[in-house]
DNA sequence: TTTATATACGATAAATTTAGTCCTATTTAT
DNA sequence: ATAAATAGGACTAAATTTATCGTATATAAA
């Protein structure tokens, strides 16, 4: 219960890499999945939604590759989880609402609250906390 | 992502249900399902999980149902995730273990700490701060 | 003592979500 | 030209979650 999804795994396990190498310095997505065992293309797929984001920057062509361009301390957990995976929370009802029960449901608050709790401690941890 | 199940949203919305009823009185599992629109079956199951757990103790016979007997205010919100639905937290590698990857998986120690920091969070709430 | 209405629970099916693959296009260093 | 990389849409497979089915048992009340 509550678990990140492998393309957060993913992400995690590509940024981690490319810190440990110099600053210049590419990673390809084939490099990455040799190493750790996962698979190329949903890895790659991770590493382009990172690009999209701003996090990594691609070349392109052979001895292309991926870099990180932003500065991980000022990218907060809850907002890495969210770029890759969309809005952070316990319950659906708060983003798509077509929950029929909506006027008699008797726990929209107390999850929201569960739900506040929860992201705010996301936001206090920084992607180079858990990177580094 | 991180969402909570519907499991759990069931049992919350029954402890709610039954919180505001007068203490000796019992609920049935039909009588949450019509009220709130939720499947009878799988409300009675989970139901039935949390009379298992000694939160909840069951009547049978007609006339039958539920009622609250445990304190909420003694059960964390780490504790109540696990009952309903096992070990709280964001990978699996930390329960099953079968992950071939494990002696060269670089996020390990950092996803770690994520989990601690989610689990400590949902050990501070009691149940009763969510059902009240 | 029959009937109706509960809980109990194993088995299974349906639906949804997540994970992974396939294929083709484009870029670019050699 | 060729080979190795990113880009990304479409699709398939797997896993998980959600819901249902069916049957047994308990018991209050007619």
């Amino acid at each position: 219960m509550l678990n990140i999804t492998r393309k957060v795994e993913y992400a995690l396990i590509a940024l981690r890499h490319m810190q440990s190498k110099s600053d210049g310095s590419v990673t390809s997505a084939n490099e990455i999945a040799k190493q750790y065992g996962v698979p190329r293309q949903l890895l790659a797929k991770t590493l382009q939604q990172m690009v999209h984001h701003n996090i990594l920057e691609a070349i392109q062509g052979p001895t292309g590759g991926y870099k990180i361009v932003a500065d991980l301390d000022q990218i907060s957990l809850k907002d890495f989880f969210e770029k890759l995976e969309g809005p952070l929370g316990m319950m659906d009802c708060y983003f798509d609402s077509d929950c029929v029960q909506i006027t008699n449901c008797n726990i929209r608050l107390p999850i929201q609250r569960i739900n506040n709790n929860m992201r705010d401690m996301f936001a206090q941890m920084s992607l180079q906390e858990v990177t580094q």
